[in-house]
DNA sequence: TTAAATAGGACTAAAATAGTCCTCTTTTCA
DNA sequence: TGAAAAGAGGACTATTTTAGTCCTATTTAA
């Protein structure tokens, strides 16, 4: 299915939030509320990505959570790699990993690259185009043949 | 982690194992053995592959498993749909699924969105190009810009 | 000094994945 | 014609991953 995990969508629905609400800090509580996600979810979430950066915190009373840059700075890898983990796509070819079967895996190199494309196409998508209804389609190509992608509906 | 099951790549591993044999069908056992995987997991794979028309197989004795059309006609969507079922990134992109934030949720499209664009991606490499130790790479494109993919190592 | 927040991590529950096994059918060949 | 070698199909179990909750400590404002 080659899926990322329902807490890093959520992760883009809190962070939607944020986008949308620049006058100061948002606490956790009222992203639970405004998203109608549980609280003990929204707030693991923001601590995630407090801890790379994707969001500052301020603490106390009144205290909260804001996005740390703009929306178009935070790409769609950034939030994948805060909330998951590295991208990739077969655990050989992740960066540590040690295959028994290397020795007969005639396949690992491939799913590197592919791993690559897609990691490319995620960098350069941000949490701007995410929020945009409307933003330009990434457009791919293969042995020089544009493939066009069209929108769903 | 964005990746694809184990299952899936010892499943191209096993294909690997078919498209480099040519000569008539090879049984499970014997993949088994030649790629170290246990042979109930092979035997598995392998029927699934059948089920979808990737490999042919032939009953009784003397049985085994073939390609059932050349390597370069296979893609890795066809063999991700077959072992994992259909391509997508977050459980509300796929087609019957409903979530219940679709209300507030701001951001589902774009995942369908970047869903399509890694599927196509994954439509237009071939089971040849995951053999080929070099092969023309996916180029990918976003508003307007090439974005380079160079090959690892 | 109290209340409202986040920080950090331990823990539990649920779901998905991987792996094994059993029984049935088909085919070849002695 | 029957035994052996293969695949077909599915049930079942174990393992791992993911999701979700909760507790305690710390920080800050009023």
């Amino acid at each position: 299915m080659l899926r990322i995990s329902r807490l890093t969508d959520y992760g883009t629905v809190v962070l939607a939030h944020l986008a949308g609400d620049d006058a100061g800090p948002v606490s956790a509580a009222e992203v639970a509320a405004a998203t109608g996600l549980a609280l003990p979810t929204v707030s693991k979430l923001l601590k995630k990505l407090a801890k790379v950066e994707i969001v500052t915190s301020t603490r106390g009373s009144h205290g909260g959570y804001q996005l740390a840059r703009e929306a178009r700075a935070i790409s769609a890898a950034d939030v994948i790699d805060a909330l998951e983990g590295p991208v990739s796509i077969t655990a050989c070819s992740a960066a540590d990993s040690h295959c028994d079967f290397e020795a007969v895996c005639s396949v690992g190199g491939a799913w590197q690259r592919i791993n690559l494309v897609i990691r490319r196409a995620l960098d350069e998508i941000s949490l701007a185009d995410l929020l945009r209804s409307s933003h330009p389609l990434p457009r791919f190509e293969f042995a020089g043949m544009p493939i066009n992608v069209e929108r769903k509906s």
